[in-house]
DNA sequence: TGACAATTAGGACAATTGACCTAATAATTG
DNA sequence: CAATTATTAGGTCAATTGTCCTAATTGTCA
């Protein structure tokens, strides 16, 4: 098999067990179990623990990157497209009430760890931050954008914090039309 | 020693750093350094790293009894009590934005190891809801108390997420008046 | 004081961790 | 084809984990 194709699924199952199951407690050998390799042959393609946690911090931000310009290309106005962000929520809901928001739940795992990478974790939520930055930007709410765009972002990190400690579906539909009622009254003629 | 004295200390210095580095990653010998004891000692207090935990969060639900007992005694209106919780963010800001929110991070945690102990986890959650949706139907808000207990719940575990990440102080500032002004609205009179 | 229980220290235990090496195999290339 | 590189399997290593035992020490009370 090529190296790279091996990589790559190391890295993949790596991004699925972390998620699952913390970057701690999932092990070489959970991922090596996961791939079907034997655990000594890890050290070929990655040295060290951190340097796979490097490369799935790297996918996020890749495929985080792609799913924004996605988001971009299909919403034909900035309200639609920060709507295509809050619905992760309920698209994402069963994964999330199981294990939380991938970047919320890492970035607050490496902080405990003081682990080196908890900045470049952090800056998956920078990409996200930016981004609905520039749609509020473009709802012609620039001086405010940066501050709108965060507040976004921290609802949806309290609903996925409490969809998995409550597993209520029924709260999830709440917020997420709340978030959009909200959303509704932030263009400019309503101000 | 008296053996109370000592259980006590273990269970203290084992809720702040299950808080400080995580579940997993405070191990027996963190635990025994921080009262000064020796390893072995444990097993006479704690035959299970799980009972430890079943103490801590004993001791979180005890403590979280007291504070809400005495937000309801100091608060002299229901928006007043409710505005008690909410300075959390900022009594505790240091903190949280070192290592995020006990409860949540937690949670998130348990989750993750889909532990036997993570519902008893979320009963902490539990309490401030409750406690939150008394002051709202206190307030004239009965049919929506729980779902404005939920509401604010859900934004300070989201504050809490993003300043772990972002280790922003104005963006708490700024998200606490916020959540104030909501509050302020939320009388009947407005509605 | 002496007897007994409560508490502690120290270490052993098997299992697991991340890290690392070496030899065998597969793939590629001249 | 042969030669070389790329990739893998298997296993070792020290360190750490939670668990558990035993002997020593401390405190209590008759």
């Amino acid at each position: 098999m090529a190296a790279n194709d091996t990589r790559q699924q190391i890295i993949d199952a790596a991004d699925r067990l972390f998620y699952e199951q913390g970057f701690e407690s999932a092990s070489f050998a959970d991922i090596a179990e996961a791939v079907g390799l034997s655990r000594g042959n890890f050290y070929y393609h990655f040295k060290t623990k951190d340097e796979i946690l490097a490369a799935v911090i790297a996918l996020r931000r890749d495929r985080t990157r792609s799913m924004l310009n996605q988001w971009e290309a299909e919403g034909a106005t900035p309200a639609e497209r920060i709507r295509g962000f809050i619905q992760i929520l309920i698209r994402n809901q069963t994964q999330i009430m199981a294990y939380g928001c991938p970047v919320g739940t890492l970035c607050n795992e490496l902080a405990k760890l003081d682990h080196a990478a908890k900045a470049d974790a952090a800056q998956l939520f920078v990409l996200f931050r930016d981004w609905l930055s520039q749609q509020f930007t473009a709802l012609g709410r620039g001086p405010d954008a940066q501050a709108l765009a965060l507040h976004v972002l921290m609802r949806s990190q309290g609903v996925a914090a409490l969809a998995t400690a409550f597993h209520d579906e029924a709260f999830i539909r709440r917020e997420v039309a709340d978030m959009e009622t909200w959303l509704d009254a932030q263009s400019p003629a309503y101000i």
